[in-house]
RNA sequence: GGCGGCGUAGCUCAGUUGGUAAGAGCGCUCGACUCAUAAUCGAGAGGUCGGCAGUUCAAGUCUGCCCGCCGCUACCA
């Protein structure tokens, strides 16, 4: 029976570039794995969409003297770009500013709402008078009441690394204008996170084959006991607030809605497909399997808040799988865009070929760890990997099959011990890569595709269809009709993580298209295409 | 400060519930081959598994302490 699979993916902010560490840490993994569950005949709805809201966007936006819609449009266009360059087969890539995504965020609140979930709070902000404008903690700045450091924000200390309350800081200022901020009374909507507390213990202690850096993290904010979280904020640009009750000026928190972004997106595919219910099929039905695609730092969001607001409204699914990523880093740091510090996306397509940079970075996952990565690398893995074992495999052998066999793929014959083996070697490669991808294992997998490119590469000097070529050109044709039908089992293997090129080479093998998680081989007889390398080396910085 | 993760061969990383002489890829050395994008294949060298002390018949794997790196610390998203 077909399985059912929502790939979520962490909704990429709308303030700026991405970079490579968000491509490694969510986009391409999830694409990879949606790939390899449609390959296996699994239902599959992809979702993400650009995060729009939030302080950064309108702060941006005042800068460049343009409205928060120009920033946002500006860098949604850029993304659908990127994901159309890199092959993402989204089901939807939507945005949070929908009339859709609204109206799905005001029913999750006001459900939680009704059943006592939210409550209405009053705090002290600091507004800046000048900006007119209530101030996130870290758009406050100064004096570190510890160490005296003149550029504390008011989140934290970057000197001492104290945690810091605005309010403690000496002499404030905005980060916005300078001016000195006031407290101001203020009122806001909470997510009673306490609520759920041991029902989120509960469900998270019989999480099983997550990967323990998100476990730990998750039931260590268990332990330490969750706390109420405010779901508004002083701003004007989000989603509105479907209660009467704080008056003008207050919308819906960026990371209330976005997390929302998962049902909405759902709801408004469904709709766009003419069958307005068929979210349910995801969201409503139990056999379902929802992973969830994030970077490290979004684990709180979809390990406890999310859960917290599902469970909440009631009779929805909770998430199957998070299989967070740790970071990418680069000289020894995290990726930033903002910062300057390491490749954007749209820098490294630009210097790369979309499935080569797919392998390099899928090559070098942080599934378990962070994962330093250099230009240095990214070329390593194309050249040394890639090229040389892959690449250049496809290409010897469809070399060799051209020119001793007219363009066709020759008649293998009676086949002896060694080819079985091989072809035995490449199913048990696939068997092997499934299981590996099954658990989100994606770096594995690869590597054991990989594995079989080298095992035919083995097969090939062994038994030197070259020099069979003068003797023996049946053992020749049997020879090279086993390695092409390897290949285009190995093709399978790789088509999750490059698929343009695993396409390619089927049609220089005269394959079909793919058909399920097998080896099928390729018919005797069936003209080779046009053949052409696969893949280019790319020059590194040194030469 | 607290919490989490990490620290394993020159580089990038794997090492399930503790158990045969510690692994992979790349790099390096030697050899084979020369069909192929000087690509491929084989062999080899290379590690006190961050440090110290414990538990155990047995620890990279468990415990404690220490050192270092990264992240989070609930109002960045």
């Amino acid at each position: 029976m077909s399985r059912t699979i929502l790939v979520a993916v962490a909704w990429p902010y709308a303030s700026g570039s991405r970079h490579l560490g968000h491509l490694a840490g969510a986009y391409l993994p999830s694409d990879i794995f949606a790939r390899y569950h449609r390959m296996i005949g699994s239902r599959v709805l992809m979702v993400s969409g650009s995060d729009v809201h939030g302080t950064p966007i309108t702060v941006r936006a005042d800068q460049e003297g343009v409205s928060p819609q120009e920033i946002v449009d500006r860098y949604h266009a850029e993304f659908v770009s990127n994901w159309d360059d890199l092959n993402m087969q989204w089901d939807l890539f939507t945005t949070t500013g929908t009339e859709n995504h609204h109206a799905v965020t005001q029913d999750v609140f006001m459900r939680l709402y009704e059943k006592g979930h939210i409550d209405k709070r009053s705090s002290e902000q600091f507004y800046d008078p000048e900006a007119q404008r209530f101030l996130p903690d870290r758009y406050v700045e100064g004096t570190c009441p510890h160490c005296g450091y003149k550029d504390a924000r008011g989140d934290q200390c970057d000197n001492c690394g104290r945690t810091l309350d605005p309010i403690d800081l000496i002499e404030p200022r905005s980060k916005l204008s300078g001016a000195t901020p006031e407290l101001r009374t203020t009122e806001h909507f909470y997510l009673r996170l306490t609520d759920f507390e041991e029902q989120l213990g509960e469900w998270l202690r019989g999480r099983k084959g997550w990967r323990k850096h998100v476990l730990n993290f998750s039931l260590g904010w268990i332990e330490e006991g969750l706390q109420d979280r405010a779901i508004t904020r002083d701003i004007d640009w989000g989603v509105d607030i479907p209660v009467d009750g704080l008056g003008p000026g207050k919308k819906i928190y960026v990371w209330f809605d976005a997390v929302i972004g998962y049902l909405s997106a759902a709801k408004e595919w469904a709709a766009s497909q003419g069958t307005p219910e068929a979210w349910r099929d995801w969201w409503e039905n139990p056999e379902a399997e929802h992973y969830y695609f994030i970077g490290k730092d979004n684990v709180p969001f979809h390990a406890i808040i999310w859960p917290a607001m599902l469970m909440g409204y009631g009779g929805l699914e909770l998430p199957t799988d998070v299989p967070a990523n740790q970071y990418v880093t680069f000289k020894g740091g995290k990726a930033s865009s903002s910062r300057g510090i390491g490749l954007t996306i749209p820098e490294a397509l630009a210097a790369y070929e979309p499935d080569a940079l797919r392998y390099a970075m899928a090559a070098n996952l942080p599934e378990q760890s962070d994962t330093e990565i250099s230009e240095e690398e990214i070329a390593r893995r194309i050249n040394e990997e890639l090229v040389a074992t892959w690449g250049n495999l496809v290409n010897r052998v469809l070399s060799m099959t051209a020119k001793n066999f007219d363009g066709a793929v020759p008649d293998p014959g009676p086949l002896a011990a060694e080819d079985e083996s091989l072809l035995a070697t490449i199913d048990e490669t696939l068997v092997t890569s499934a299981q590996q991808l099954e658990r989100v294992e994606l770096r594995a997998a690869l590597r054991t595709a990989m594995e079989g490119a080298q095992a035919v590469n083995a097969y090939l000097n062994a038994l030197e269809p070259w020099k069979t070529a003068k003797t023996d050109i049946e053992r020749t044709a049997t020879t090279l009709s086993v390695a092409i039908d390897a290949i285009e089992g190995l093709t399978v293997a790789f088509s999750p993580y490059m698929p343009v090129t695993s396409a390619a080479a089927r049609q220089m093998l005269g394959a079909p298209e793919i058909d399920g998680w097998t080896r099928r081989g390729v018919e005797p007889a069936t003209p080779l295409g046009q053949i052409a390398p696969l893949f280019a080396k790319v020059e590194t910085a040194t030469d």
